[in-house]
RNA sequence: GCUGGUGUAGCUCAACGGUAGAGCAACGCAUUCGUAAUGCGUAGGUUGUCCGUUCAACUCGGAUCACCAGCUCCA
C-alpha cells in the first residue's frame, strides 16, 4: 500500500507503507546537505529506523538542528553509560540527559572516577563506536520491562518505570539496555568524537536525601574540527574568567579573612563600578525615577510584616541589640514601601518611582558562591514603581525600553526574554486574584509586542506573587547573562496596606512593580568583565591614559600633561619609571590600557604626546588639545 | 549545605618522609633608552590553620577554613 507524504512542505512522495525514514533519506528522491541522524514525522521526532505508517510531513534532522544535537548527545551518553558498565560491571544507571552543552550520565556506584578512568571509559567508548552497534528500539509493556531491569538490578530505573503508563520504549545496544524514551541516531558508529570533560557529584532525583551519585560529563560532535572549535570555546571562556582578569588588572579580590562571598573593590574595580553607577543614576534621573536611600538594617517586625521573616529566614542575616531583633537587608521593597507610606497619596502623584543602589545581604550556601557573580553581600540598582491599575501599561513599556537601552549601552547587544507566568492548574497558590493575574501578564505580553521582541512563555516559572519579564544577555562569547527582570507584586500592597486616594476620595490598592536593569552591580560587572574579556570601552576603562615617559628628562612634561587631561575629567597615570619604552608599552597593553601617550623629546618640543592606541599600534603626534576632544567624545558617546 | 578536587613567596609554578626552589613582581645599583620584557645584585616562606602518626611531616592521617568543578538553592 502507498502512502504520501511530505517532505519539508516542498516535496510530495508516494512510497510504501512501512518504509523507514532513512530509507526515504537515503533514497533517489531525496536530497540534504547535511546527513540525517533521526526526523521528525509531524511533531514527533522519530528514529531513522521507524517506519512510517500514516500520511504526514516528514523531514531530515541533523547534527545542525538543535533537536538534533540532542538526539546526537543523547545517544553519545548511552554509549558512555555502555562503556562505564563494560569497564565497572557494578555500577548502577541513574539518568543521562543530552543537556545545553553536551550530555552526562548520573551512575550510583562506591567508586569515584578519577580523570584516569574517564580516559578509559574515554577509549572504550570508541570501541563502541567502531563496533557501530545498532541502536534498537523495543517497545514494551511495563510489566516486561520491569522484569527486565529487575533481572539487572537497576533499580532507578525500575523507580522511574513505577511512574511511567502504559507501554514504554527501551534502547539497546548490544548487551546495553536503557530505558529511554529516544530518539536516537541509528547506529553507534553516527558519534563521530566524544570527549570527557569532568565529574561530579549529584544526587538522585536532585535530592539531598536521596542516593549520592557520580556525574560524568561528555561532549561529542560529528568531526574532530567541531571538537577542538568546542575545547578552544572553553578556554577561551576560561581566558575571560573574571575572577582571573579581576586580579590580573587589579579590579577586586575576596579575602578570606573577611569571608567567602564578599567582594573587595579596588581602585580600578571601584572605579568602574562609580562609572556605572554614576550613569545608572543620571539615567533614572531622567526617566522619572526619584533616588531614595534606605537603611541597611531594620528591626525583625518590618520583615514579619513583608513575609521574608518566615520564608526568607534561612538567607537572613539576624541578630539581637537591646532586646531588640534586627535584620541586615535582604531586600529593598520594605524600605521604599515604608517611604511611600510617610505620607498619604493622591492619585494625582501616581506613577511614583523610586529607585535606589540598594545593598543587600543574603546567607547564601557556602557551594554556590562564585567570584562577583554570586556573592553574599551585593548591591540591586532596585527599582520600585507605585502605579494605578490604569498605568501599568504604560509603566511597564517604559521599564522595557529603559533596560534595553541601558543594556545595550554597555554593549550587550543580544538579547532574549522571557515571560513568567503562573502554572494554570494550580492557581491557588499564587498570591493576588485572577483579574490582577491576567492584567498583569495581558500588560507584559502587550509591551513585549508592541516592542516586536520575540519572547518565551514560561509557563509555571512565575514566583508567586506575580508574573515577570526576565531579559537574557549574550555577551561576546554568545553565552547567557541574567540581565533585567520587571517583576509584579502583587503580595506586598496587601501586607503593608499600600494605598493612594483616588478621584472618588477613596482608598484604592498600589500596583507594585519591581525592576532591575543590573540585578546585582556585582553580577553585571563579572558578566561585563568576561564580555569584554577586560579589554573595557574608554568611557569604562578605569585608566584610559597612560602617559609614559622615554627618560627621565622628561618627567616634568609628563606631568603637566597629566594635570590638564585630569582637569578635563579624563583618568590618567604617568609611568615615570626608569624603564625602556618597550617594557612600559607592554605593560600597558597587558594592562589593556585604551591610550598610551608616549612623550619624548621632540613632543615636548612640539607641545605633543605620541599615541598608540591599543588595537591600532603606533598612531603617531597628536596635541594634547586633540587627545582631550577625542577621549571626551568617546566619553560622551559611551564608546 | 552535599560530592569530588586543590591549597608552597605578592603572582605563576617546582620539590616530596630527612627541615623549601625558579621565573615574574618588589627593593637597590648601573643604564637615559622611541612603541610588547636592559643588565647585575638584594630581600622575601612556621608550605591555609589546628590536631595526630613518626627519630624526623610541606610530604602520611584527621578536623577545620578557603578556593575550584558540579549538585542543590535562588522571594
Amino acid at each position: 500500500m502507498k502512502i504520501k507524504i511530505n517532505i519539508d512542505g516542498v516535496k510530495e512522495l508516494d512510497i510504501a507503507k512501512g518504509t523507514t525514514a532513512l530509507e526515504v533519506f537515503s533514497g533517489p528522491n531525496f536530497q540534504g546537505n547535511k546527513r540525517p541522524i533521526a526526523a521528525r514525522f509531524n511533531d514527533t521526532l522519530i528514529d531513522l529506523s521507524s517506519p512510517i505508517e500514516n500520511e504526514g510531513t516528514l523531514n531530515p534532522v541533523s547534527f545542525d538542528d538543535e533537536e538534533g544535537k540532542v538526539v546526537y548527545w543523547h545517544s553519545t551518553s548511552h554509549i558512555m553509560a555502555q562503556a562505564v558498565k563494560r569497564l565497572f560491571p557494578n555500577v548502577q544507571l541513574a539518568i543521562g540527559p543530552a543537556i545545553s552543552e553536551g550530555f552526562y550520565y548520573d551512575f550510583f556506584t562506591k567508586k569515584t572516577f578519577t580523570p584516569e578512568d574517564l580516559k578509559n571509559i574515554e577509549t572504550e567508548m570508541k570501541k563502541i563506536i567502531e563496533e557501530n552497534l545498532p541502536f534498537e528500539r523495543v517497545e514494551m509493556s511495563k510489566d516486561k520491562a520491569n522484569a527486565l531491569f529487575s533481572k539487572r538490578k537497576e533499580k532507578f530505573k525500575l523507580e522511574l518505570l513505577d511512574e511511567l503508563t502504559g507501554n514504554v520504549s527501551v534502547y539497546k545496544n548490544d548487551e546495553f539496555i536503557d530505558l529511554c524514551r529516544g530518539s536516537h541516531v541509528p547506529s553507534t558508529g553516527y558519534i563521530g568524537v566524544c570527549k570527557l570533560l569532568s565529574v561530579s557529584g549529584s544526587y538522585w532525583r536532585a535530592d539531598e536525601k536521596r542516593e549520592n551519585l557520580q556525574r560524568i560529563y561528555g561532549i561529542s560532535f560529528e568531526t574532530k574540527e567541531e571538537l577542538e572549535k568546542h575545547i578552544q570555546k572553553l578556554e577561551e571562556a576560561k581566558e575571560r574568567d573574571h575572577r582571573k582578569i579581576g586580579k590580573e588588572l587589579d579590579l577586586f579580590t575576596i579575602n578570606e579573612k573577611a569571608g567567602s562571598g564578599l567582594i573587595l573593590w579596588h581602585p580600578k574595580g571601584a572605579t568602574i563600578r562609580r562609572i556605572i553607577e554614576d550613569f545608572w543614576k543620571e539615567e533614572h534621573l531622567k526617566n522619572g525615577y526619584e533616588l531614595v536611600i534606605t537603611p541597611h538594617i531594620a528591626k525583625a517586625g518590618l520583615w514579619r510584616t513583608s513575609g521574608h521573616y518566615d520564608y526568607y529566614l534561612k538567607n537572613m542575616y539576624i541578630f539581637q541589640k537591646e532586646n531588640e531583633e534586627y535584620v541586615i537587608k535582604p531586600m529593598n521593597c520594605p524600605g521604599h514601601i515604608l517611604i511611600y507610606k510617610s505620607k498619604i497619596h493622591s492619585y494625582r502623584e501616581l506613577p511614583i518611582r523610586y529607585a535606589e543602589l540598594g545593598t543587600v545581604v543574603r546567607d547564601e550556601l557556602s557551594g554556590v558562591l562564585h567570584g562577583m557573580l554570586r556573592t553574599r553581600e551585593f548591591t540591586i540598582d532596585d527599582a520600585h514603581i507605585f502605579c494605578t491599575e490604569k498605568q501599568i501599561d504604560d509603566e511597564i513599556l517604559g521599564v522595557l525600553r529603559f533596560a534595553r537601552k541601558i543594556t545595550k549601552t554597555f554593549g550587550f547587544h543580544k538579547l532574549g526574554y522571557e515571560l513568567s507566568v503562573r502554572e494554570p492548574e494550580c492557581k491557588d497558590k499564587y498570591a493576588g486574584c485572577d483579574e490582577d493575574w491576567e492584567k498583569a501578564e495581558h500588560s507584559l505580553k502587550k509591551a513585549l509586542e508592541t516592542e516586536n521582541l520575540e519572547y518565551k512563555r514560561m509557563e509555571g516559572e512565575a514566583v508567586f506573587y506575580g508574573p515577570k519579564i526576565d531579559i537574557q544577555m549574550y555577551d561576546a562569547l554568545g553565552r547567557k547573562w541574567q540581565g533585567p527582570t520587571i517583576q509584579f507584586d502583587f503580595n506586598l500592597p496587601g501586607r503593608f496596606g499600600v494605598t493612594y486616594i483616588g478621584k472618588d476620595g477613596n482608598p484604592h490598592n498600589v500596583i507594585i512593580i519591581h525592576r532591575t536593569v543590573f540585578g546585582s552591580i556585582e553580577r553585571f560587572i563579572g558578566a561585563l568583565i568576561e564580555h569584554y574579556k577586560g579589554d573595557f570601552p574608554v568611557w569604562l576603562a578605569p585608566v584610559q591614559v597612560r602617559i609614559m615617559t622615554i627618560t627621565d628628562k622628561l618627567i616634568d612634561y609628563a606631568e603637566r600633561v597629566n594635570e590638564i587631561l585630569k582637569f578635563h575629567t579624563i583618568r590618567t597615570e604617568v609611568d615615570k619609571r626608569n624603564e625602556k619604552i618597550d617594557f612600559k608599552v607592554r605593560e600597558a597593553e597587558k594592562e589593556k590600557i585604551p591610550y598610551m601617550a608616549i612623550i619624548g623629546a621632540r613632543e615636548e618640543k612640539e607641545n605633543t604626546v605620541s599615541i598608540r592606541e591599543r588595537h591600532r599600534k603606533n598612531r603617531g603626534p597628536l596635541s594634547i588639545d586633540n587627545l582631550v576632544a577625542e577621549i571626551n567624545e568617546k566619553q560622551k558617546k559611551k564608546i
